[in-house]
This record gives structure tokens, sequence and C-alpha cells, in this order.
DNA sequence: ATGGAAATGAAAATCATTTTCATTTGTGAT
DNA sequence: ATCACAAATGAAAATGATTTTCATTTCCAT
């Protein structure tokens, strides 16, 4: 497989650790970079698989990017904006295993989004 | 504009209320409707327009619809085989709306799936 | 230096969704 | 019934994100 290009992180990190695999690439291009869309595409996709990044769902269904931090963590995304909140998540921690227990799943994840329109919209 | 084509909004029900535009047309045609693929989704969007019918999204970024009025609930799905059940979801309504409120965001909505593997598996 | 594995990117392929536009259907007035 | 016109329809093309293909380049270990 392949490895993440050290540059497409930074660049995501830069970008305020939220855009999408399209907008990382121009963003590199006006800044001069050279790097393909392609290799932006994998080293984002290797990331996510290594946990150092997440992904969410623009409403238009464009995927988007950020830095997630260790701890397993939720969101709060507005709508309108796309603002996001990081939210406290242990009470779906424990609901998602008790869950998941009563129906005997081993191997055990979730996801849980809250989203709404915040106040600033 | 256009209003919504009835036989879409009873493909959809029949669907069990959880499909893609995709899948509504293929359903329509296995089932011999003629029906164009362009009036399943000005069909789908008027009724979201009309709030009828909800959109969410898949993983893979596929638009999908359902009925909305229909009790909320949530699933359980085996990563390995497929297999979903339906499971209760009230501690995680009222966890979004506290979350939500303290925030301060208004039109709260949320998404929450649980997985893993199943018993068979 | 040399061979092979990993990384790269241009171009083509995919796939959902939207747009265009010509045709058909439905409806109301005459 | 006929005419006129608005709404509905669908085939085909356009769009846009994402993935795949594949030939080339870069890296490393020997």
């Amino acid at each position: 497989m392949s490895r993440s290009n050290p540059r497409v992180l930074s660049t995501l990190e830069r970008a305020g650790g939220f855009a999408s695999a399209q907008e990382v690439y121009r963003l590199m291009q006006r800044e001069g970079e050279s790097i393909g869309l392609t290799t932006v595409y994998r080293s984002l996709q290797s990331l996510v698989n290594d946990k150092i990044v997440d992904v969410l769902r623009r409403d238009d269904g464009e995927a988007i990017y950020r830095l997630c931090g260790e701890t397993h963590h939720h969101h709060l995304v507005c709508k309108s904006c796309g603002d996001t909140v990081e939210i406290e998540g242990g009470a779906i921690e424990k609901w998602a295993l008790k869950v998941a227990q009563e129906y005997g799943f081993r191997e055990v994840g979730h996801t849980a989004e809250i989203f709404g329109i915040c106040q600033k919209c």
C-alpha cells in the first residue's frame, strides 16, 4: 500500500484542520507544492486508516477531513456554517457497549454525530 | 418545479423506508414500473422539500432517504455479514438534545450506529 | 551501482447526482 | 372536439468527487 505524504498532513493542519481532499489539493497548488490529486486522496485515506485523521461528510456528500486527537470523541456540527465542537461521549460509549453485548456482538465500535444550527447562524 | 410521483413514495415505503435514489429506481424497474431515474431524483427532492422524507448520508457519501415521522431508531450492524438489528435509542436522544442545548444549537438531529461482529460470524 | 519495492501522478474509469432539452401528458378555455 | 399552454417526463450529456490503472520515478538495502 502507501504511506501518507507528510506535506498533506501539514497542509491539513494549516487549513485549520478541516478540509476536503480537493481543498487540500488546491491549497497545496496555490502554495506552489508539486503534488498529484491522487496522492492527496491516498494520503488522506492512509491518515484515516491510521486514525490520525477523521472523516465527516458535508451536506453535498463531499468528504471532509480533520485531525483528531487520541481520545475517541464525537462532534457537534453546524449544518449551516460547518462549525464543529468536540464533545464528551462517555454516555454513548457505555450505551454502545451495553447494546452490542446484549446481542452478542464482538469487536464493537460506533459512530455518533449530533448536528443542528449554531447560535451564530 | 415538479410534484412528486406518488409511485416513488410508495416504493420508498415498501423498501422499508430506507433507500437511496438508485435503489428506489432499481426496485421500481424490477417491479416493472416504467419511470426514469431523473424523475426518481426529482420526486425524492420534492418529498424532502415537503418534509415528507428525510435525507441521510451513507459512509460512501450516497444519499439515503426515509420517511420521516417514522419512529427514530438506530442500528446495530455486523461488519462481516451486514446483518442489522434495530435498537432502542432513547438514551441517545436525550444525550443529543442535552449536548446540543448546552452549546445553543437549534434544529437538532443526530446519527448513531453501532457496529461489530455478530455471533454467527 | 543494481534490483526490487514503494511512491507518485496523469489520464481514464466510476458512480451518484444534476442539467438540458425535446417530447408527452393533463387541463382548462373555446 | 380542438387549441394552447403549463407541468411532468426521461434520455442523454454534463458535472464533480473519488478510485483505478499503469507507466515512471524515487528510495533503500545489498
